[in-house]
DNA sequence: ATATTATTTTAGTTAAGACTAAAAATTAAA
DNA sequence: TTTAATTTTTAGTCTTAACTAAAATAATAT
């Protein structure tokens, strides 16, 4: 059986994969909110279902076949999220949350019907890629906010879903994929950034730049030393 | 806590308790698809938590607590119907079963709004009330098709959803709420009726007959003895 | 009024999936 | 290379909500 808490461990298990590479015992432990002990449990059971392998302190791979379910879930997570905004209004920092649950329940015939009306698209409202049926996904080349040197400009390219409290602050900014941005300083030791945003000016920390991806850098031609 | 189990049951208490007056054991496993030693343990515990009353071999009754969280649980599932074949063109007799899920993990907020892009609604697709937020319920006065004589006319007030290749049947006849009928003529014995839908002449038998629901009945003028 | 039948409840299991506490394995530090 | 710290796993419980088989209660029929 295909178990909701079977599909949320193999959606974390890509999360982790994609964004640190290893995928640890804790490092589940921690995005899932169970203990330890309950993970080490849960991965015998998917190692003999075959939807991932393991190996003891080096970490969890998943298989295609576990891959494909994983990516069948985002797909739907990421749609809802887009149907919600687009079609219900629902705003970009609680569409998360909601789609946490429907992801698990909506049948691929609706799936089908919200990807149509939608027109195909190709990312949902943090930036993040829709995953093809096939399981195709393109993942756009991005760095952190955070990396760009004053002067840079470049636009939003996804921002971070975890918090919806962050969400509120970084889109009260405009901060919203596609949204133009310069880097005008930075300063020293992890410190606030000053920028703007297509054309007004904001201080951000950088522990919420940090979770913004840019694309697209440039160096403005006037100033090139 | 509020499972998605307790409230599958106390939608079924609620369901039965309209149909049936009485609200058994028995009624409700069949209903639910378990073992009626299943029921008896669910019972004691929706008991303990004064969702119900239950006094032996006599039946269930929910309590305020247990009809309001009933009604909740009924009003997500018609908005989600209706909103399914509104919004995304889902056929009237596949939304039932993706609203048994759905009904379970939407929130209030998305529930509001859903409510007002359909217009506050009072009606499902299949014309079962829509209760309000408060609990108010305006069931409509009908009965049943097999109830009516040869010559006499009505609408469609509701169909019964609980099987679609029923509603398959019915919709192919243009069976819809609102829809005009007039019954030609009924054999004995509980045999087939002849009916024009909306002046095209079906026959159908009294098993689905029965499932179909109507208002509004005349005994034209013309055909007074 | 008693026997039969139908309904409901007890008693005892099972499967998921979580938990804690303690043990074991690995990695890092002294 | 031992020791210490970290990470992971075992072992044993708990809760929810099912199940079967058997017992008990109520309703019906003879």
């Amino acid at each position: 059986m295909r178990t909701e808490s079977i599909e949320d461990y193999l959606k974390a298990i890509y999360d982790i994969q994609k964004e640190m590479g290893k995928v640890s015992t804790n490092s589940l432990s921690e995005k899932l909110n169970v203990a330890p002990a309950s993970v080490t449990s849960m991965i015998k059971k998917l190692s003999l279902k075959k939807l991932l392998t393991h190996k003891r302190y080096q970490g969890v791979k998943l298989t295609k076949a576990g891959q494909k379910i994983a990516l069948e879930i985002i797909r739907h997570h990421r749609l809802i999220e887009l149907y919600l905004q687009e079609a219900l209004g629902v705003p970009w920092d609680l569409v998360h949350n909601e789609a946490e649950k429907w992801e698990h329940v909506i049948s691929e015939d609706l799936e089908e019907r919200i990807d149509k009306k939608l027109g195909y698209p190709i990312t949902d409202p943090h930036g993040s890629p829709i995953p093809k049926r096939d399981g195709t996904v393109i993942e756009l080349y991005s760095i952190p906010l955070t990396d760009l040197k004053p002067g840079q400009t470049g636009e939003v390219a996804k921002v971070s879903d975890h918090d919806p409290k962050l969400l509120r602050y970084i889109g009260d900014m405009g901060l919203y994929p596609k949204a133009k941005v310069k880097v005008v300083s930075v300063e020293p030791f992890s410190g606030p950034l000053t920028i703007n945003v297509e054309k007004k000016k904001y201080i951000i920390g950088s522990e919420a730049a940090q979770y913004i991806s840019m694309t697209n850098i440039k160096f403005p031609k006037s100033e090139l030393v």
